[in-house]
DNA sequence: GATCGTTTCGTAACCGTTTTCCAGCGGCTA
DNA sequence: TAGCCGCTGGAAAACGGTTACGAAACGATC
């Protein structure tokens, strides 16, 4: 007989209460309920009969422990609220359910330290891969310390994935899936400059966030294409939201009034420009004309609809679990050869009625 | 000499390799690592050193199967993108790393099928907490199924908490936070029966969800108080979205054109009824009143700003973490007490600009 | 009827921690 | 100097599964 601790209150059943009750032994149960074994139909009734009075479930805990278990993801982003990454962590979650893979997530608030502790405690979970969505920060320390964490997990039998932002530098383990900032905004860029707008207010965003350079690079490439002179006093950095979109309208139309077109880093800070230009009587696009990035779904819901850039973030989700699935399907050489992995997706400009040729007079 | 396998290339470092390594036993690592026994600073500092050597990290899996291990809380979603319900998940994502608690993540598409899947697997998972956020479905066995699964959690130690939708009938042990839909949209048609509006279009969203009938009853409840007769004919039920709005508010411009103003169950639905409007040359609001129900970024972001009625999302998700972390500190007594916990929250409408007496004539 | 190959199932050794005992040891009191 | 106590650290038993290995049962084959 068993001299194990009768079953308490708030303890979930065993599989060797299922194993007892049923008289079978507990490889028998772990057998019928993983079903990689061969087992008679009458064992099988048994079992599943009791595991249904029991209202028994296996313990991931223990089961990851003794090598099976569901893998893990983990989807590190800056804010879930944010709606451009919201949708990549949406593909990411999507693709692994399909997968049958659990997705854990952590926010980072944009704070580095939080995102380097925050790895090192998805490593701690053993999970299969980490996702780390958004820009990064361009501090040197910053990517020698992510290239440290993305060597343990590769070390660890995990996976560093970087979505969003450069591959980091050197031979490092970890698969980036990226999109083109730079011909993005050059694309966006000309479409203003081939509508005749010369004088226009930049707003990239955060002057240390890789994004922002490389829309504001794809930017003035297309100025230096149309033999346009780039103007640095037009250039306005700061957070990716809608208060410095209104907040830099407001200090440009006081500083620097004529510009004509605005080309916001992302379509919440056009949001914002838009307002503050509402708000100064000016219309849009008849006065100034405006454009975004990103082509989240306000984009199409503003008065008027945004033109903007539309970036597969959903798709780069996907991918992005794909990368890190095959990789670990597949054998050690593909496995090595596939070090610094770099998928870069397509962006292309869709244009909507927030630019206009400029008005010939103000 | 010990004769365990050598550590291979792609299998973390144990315990016990660093206790071999220190030449201490695993127990004193242990007790170095968790800080919670008495120990000399010379076999801290030894162990420490190796740990930083061999890159260790303890294994999640292993500690929470012992006994240890950080709780988790499992955040169970319909859709990641929408924005109210992701400031719910941000709210509670904040609250759970604030006190160092995990958070999963699942998505359950609108299907109940899979919602209940995910609240087994969770159970698996050994959750501390499953939360569910969005409205419930009105069917009877989905009720009676979730209720078997707030037991089945409860029995196992873990606990189910509602988010946004009204408390599970009879003794079931679940807490439920909630928010008063019924009074918001009375507020909010009482709003716009106060401006003079007796025509209004209702869009309260999908007939079979909780919220919405929540939100249409209000609505009915403010036109009886008014003596405003209630037109059947005026409610047009349908999805969540702004292509809903759109698609509704253009058939009712068709078949009953006479109505001055819009009530959205959602601020998206606002957003795809104003567009229509507009496709259908008519100002907002000189020409027809709208409002919304939520208060998510997007309404003050449009033009007009939307009035709409403010729901406290994210705080929501912290209250709903706090309770199941009080209760999982409490007493069994004070647990018990608790059981059947319905909190609800304020709402209020907020004044925007999207509201106007009705035109004298159209 | 003995031999052999298949199924099917039980036994027991792990997986990597935490935690409960218990032992050694130096210092203090009587 | 014996006895006791506080402080450290080790040995080993859980925690709840999976799975390699071996054995029993059974029909088929010669």
């Amino acid at each position: 007989m068993s001299h194990r601790k009768p079953s308490s209150d708030t303890t979930r059943a065993t599989i060797r209460d299922v194993a007892e009750q049923a008289g079978v032994s507990v490889a028998s149960v772990s057998r019928v309920l993983s079903g990689n074994y061969p087992v008679s139909d009458d064992l099988r009734r048994r079992v599943m009969k009791v595991v249904g009075d029991l209202d028994y479930v296996t313990n991931a805990h223990a089961r990851s422990l003794a090598g099976g278990g569901t893998p893990t993801v983990a989807i590190l982003i800056n804010n879930i609220t944010g709606a451009a990454f919201a949708h990549v962590a949406k593909g990411v979650e999507g693709a692994a359910t399909l997968r049958g893979w659990l997705s854990l997530v952590g926010t980072t608030g944009d704070d580095p330290e939080r995102e380097l502790a925050l790895v090192n405690l998805m490593r701690q979970q053993g999970v299969a891969a980490v996702v780390l969505l958004g820009g990064a920060y361009d501090y040197d320390e910053y990517q020698l310390r992510m290239a440290r964490f993305a060597r343990s997990l590769d070390a660890a039998g995990s996976h560093l994935v970087l979505v969003g932002r450069p591959p980091l530098e050197g031979d490092v383990p970890a698969t980036t899936v990226d999109y083109d900032n730079e011909s993005g905004a050059y694309a966006m860029a000309s479409h203003l400059l081939s509508a005749g707008h010369r004088r226009v207010l930049i707003l990239p965003g955060p002057a240390e966030l890789t994004t922002a350079q490389g829309r504001l690079r794809g930017a003035r490439r297309a100025f230096e294409a149309y033999g346009v002179p780039f103007e640095q006093g037009l250039v306005r950095h700061g957070p990716y939201d809608d208060e410095h979109g209104y907040g830099a309208v407001e200090a440009a139309l006081h500083e620097t009034p004529d510009f004509t077109a605005v080309l916001a880093g992302t379509d919440v800070v056009a949001a914002g420009a838009m307002q503050a230009l509402r708000a100064a009587g000016l219309r849009v696009p008849e006065d100034v004309s405006i454009v975004g990035y990103d082509d989240i779904p306000l984009a199409s819901q503003l008065t008027p609809q945004l033109t903007t850039v539309h970036v597969p973030y959903e798709e780069m989700g996907r991918v992005a679990l794909r990368a890190v699935a095959d990789r670990r399907e597949g054998d050690a050489a593909r496995r090595r050869s596939a070090d610094g992995d770099h998928l870069v997706l397509g962006t292309h400009v869709v244009v909507r009625n927030s630019v206009q040729p400029p008005p010939t007079r103000r």
